[in-house]
DNA sequence: ATAAAATTGTGATATTTATCACAATTTTAT
DNA sequence: ATAAAATTGTGATAAATATCACAATTTTAT
């Protein structure tokens, strides 16, 4: 870990666009940027926390204990900020953040955020956004999982990796068949012969852990209709 | 529906309580309230909204419309804000409100809900903490509708109503059992087969609306274990 | 390079819960 | 008060998906 100059980073967040001068200061001097390697804990489920993370580079995986197993609450991809309603809150961790691909994150002082969410109302207001935003997808999200069957979920995470996280129709799978499993809240099971359904039928290709979308027309298909 | 004065409200929210003379008078000014009979709709999915609403008093569904059938997102409890989410995004209504008792709501134009918020920190930092556990409950909430089994659904249905919305171990019902079904995500059949299951085991008593809670202990075990 | 460990694939079976069909009961409207 | 409409209860059956068991493959460590 290193202190950082907020005003001289390439990677600010919305919010932070909003900040004066001192405020980057103020920003900077409580401010220390960490790299992680894939599978490595940002942080960790129960324990305490006095930061808000902005995680600048990478993928990360949320995860929660769950009554009957671990579950993938969803995926973060930078710029974003993870643990901000944790942090708002009791201070204490409702749930683990885990690297998905090398990430890099600004651990920020929970007391200095707040401070500057009192001092600058655009600031603030971009993270209300943010949080706004975050509980209409939740929202979705959920309906989707309960509602939609196995296979059109598993659909759906494809789809998701392809549209939204890569911005390809080629990817190499940041999951294994277990967490893809906990996402979709499946079965490992399930999921490889669902993914092999799909290989089968031609829609796509899996080689290692390289994923090619063939056909997303009816991949979306399959996803709307469960 | 009718003008206030919001500086003489008895139920101001606990944002709404940071606001000074004037700042009241500009809500005032810009704020109407309405009554609700049981099974209106307050706000509706996919219509236009520019409006944050209140919810002084009464209890309502928040409901989606799913791929497979609609759902109950959550159910919401004066006094609290309804719409938020969707009135600081798009402007389209995510989801449905609908009253389960008499209710009554201030619909406040949220251009002067922005207004308020851009001008008092200490306002919009209650608004902000309201988002930030609204998105914790919400994990959770659906962590356990995916990994409970339907049983533990309705028990910790049972629960919810008793120990969060009503504060008493007897209350009426509000919701019937196709809506049960909609909040827990079954059907209506198999929420009358559990219901009756619990009555049979003594664990509650059912006449009519009237619902008690007998053994709260077992309900637990019963919520926990799914 | 090789052994050990971890991940993945696949068939057989079991379990949960939805769906259907219709009866019984309660609520609402006239 | 009575009929009509809506809600609720319940058995039989069907469908989806988990679980188990073990084989095959890939990855990791030495």
């Amino acid at each position: 870990m290193k202190p950082v100059s907020c005003s001289a980073c390439l990677l600010k967040s919305n919010a932070v666009k909003n900040l004066d001068a001192p405020e980057l200061n103020i920003l900077g001097n409580s401010c220390v940027v960490a790299a992680f390697k894939k599978g490595e804990t940002i942080f960790k489920q129960n324990a305490l926390s006095s930061n808000i993370i902005y995680l600048q580079t990478g993928l990360v995986k949320l995860t929660i204990e769950g009554p009957q197993r671990t579950q993938i609450l969803r995926l973060k991809k930078a710029p974003c900020y993870l643990g901000l309603p944790t942090a708002m809150g009791d201070k204490i961790n409702h749930y683990s953040a885990i690297a998905l691909e090398p990430s890099s994150a600004c651990f920020i002082d929970i007391q200095v955020f707040k401070e500057l969410l009192s001092i600058n109302p655009d600031f603030s207001y971009e993270i209300l956004i943010r949080l706004c935003k975050n509980e209409l997808e939740q929202f979705h999200r959920c309906v989707r999982l309960v509602q939609n069957q196995i296979f059109g979920r598993v659909a759906g995470m494809l789809l998701y990796l392809s549209n939204e996280i890569y911005g390809a129709d080629e990817f190499n799978m940041p999951l294994s068949r277990s967490e893809i499993a906990d996402l979709v809240c499946t079965s490992r099971e399930t999921v490889s012969r669902l993914l092999n359904n799909l290989f089968r039928e031609g829609i796509i290709t899996i080689r290692g852990k390289r994923v090619k979308i063939l056909d997303e027309q009816r991949l979306e298909k399959i996803s709307k209709n469960g």
